[in-house]
DNA sequence: GTCAATGTAGCACGACCGTTCGTGCTGCCA
DNA sequence: TGGCAGCACGAACGGTCGTGCTACATTGAC
């Protein structure tokens, strides 16, 4: 992931770090916004309240700081969303934990704009290159999660026998897409809650109590 | 649609308005590469070998050419998607149909980056303005188009009475939203045919011959 | 405590952005 | 057929883009 040229040196310095952390947690929020190509080294360097010398200095290139972006959005993502599925017992409700999981994310709107990767796949996707293989990499991974979780749920019986894997999972992937684009597109939190209640009536379990013991407002 | 202000009497020419249309059509691909906002007058010029301020005659502001392209966009979603499910017999069978008119329209390669809508809603969800408001239009308008469907459908006893027209709906949506983001992201055709599968199989209908008529390709 | 490495700032560059201007050319209607 | 509005052009505006360079401040290791 983080690999570097091992003909130089880089020794970076605990408080460069740091900085270049604010940088890519800056970088992932604005990018959910603008967009990875919008996001502009001057305007991240405004919100920042540093110079664009003094933001170039971590990131040899725009390119450069687009991938450390991308990764810092997995980091992320994986934390909000695929950790607290794993967390849940394998099988169904681990497919619906993945799920409502994701809705969560989105609800407690960590990021401006909605789900980093559902933009970034969308405005990469027509862009070849290193940004947009590591975007399809992080998508493809998630899915083939998704996939694992239902095939895992079919192993304990815990779906009718008739369902498959891959089918499954390119369904939930899109109700999940169709959150995150209602979502963003309304700013409508109903739109949640209905796509909370499709995946369960989809997994055949019972409907979750919305208003009971969710902080989420 | 398509309303000027009516202080200014502004009677366009015949080959303005075929040099206008040439514009929009170019616009509308361009825009499913860079995005609508990534897409620049001078790249669009360029692309039409015309001059700047020659295709500025047509659209006083960026925004006017965002919104004419928005409004294109719509004309040749409605040719190649919805028209097409129009002609279908209604219930069941349209349902079916207009999500198989959508794969086949991003099959056919109409736009080089998939589908426009899906792009635009994404990008423009979080910049509020007329455009954004066009886009959600759109998006409405289609997903409130399969909600009829379905309800069709739902009326004809085509599907179980426990189906809800706006889940059915939201499904549907979400399936070719995720059709859309895999194709563009991996390129591969493959993605449309199991898109295919997985409509039929949520419906209940049989599998369509997929190899069996359709000069797709 | 010294010193080299690292972090940040300021400045400037060429290119491109959306936009405006002045100026011809030309299809259309009176 | 004359006149005029629509069309297209080249040039230029102020800004911002990504990207370099140099200079100074800060730091960590010896």
């Amino acid at each position: 992931m983080d690999d570097e040229a091992p003909g130089l040196p880089r020794r970076p310095r605990a408080d460069g770090q740091r900085t270049r952390q604010l940088i890519l947690r800056e970088a992932v929020s604005l990018a959910t916004v603008d967009g990875l190509e919008g996001l502009s080294i001057g305007n991240l360097a405004k919100a920042l309240g540093i110079s664009k010398s003094g933001l170039y200095a971590h990131f040899g290139s725009k390119q450069e700081l687009q991938l450390a972006t991308v990764d810092e959005a997995g980091r992320i993502f994986q934390a909000e969303v695929v950790e607290p599925a794993l967390a849940a017992p394998a099988g169904l409700a681990q497919l619906v934990a993945v799920c409502d999981a994701f809705f969560d994310h989105l609800q407690r709107r960590t990021l401006p704009g909605g789900c980093f990767f559902a933009g970034a796949a969308l405005e990469m996707g027509t862009r070849p290159g290193p940004v947009k293989e590591r975007v399809a990499g992080f998508q493809g991974a998630f899915v083939g999660l998704i996939r694992q979780f239902a095939a895992a749920a079919l192993r304990q019986q815990q779906l009718p026998a008739a369902e498959d894997p891959d089918f499954l999972a390119f369904e939930l992937n899109g109700i999940i897409l169709a959150a995150d684009t209602n979502f963003v597109l309304h700013d409508d939190t109903g739109v949640l809650d209905l796509a909370r209640q499709v995946v369960r009536r989809r997994l055949g379990v019972a409907p979750a109590q919305l208003d009971a013991g969710d902080d989420l407002r």
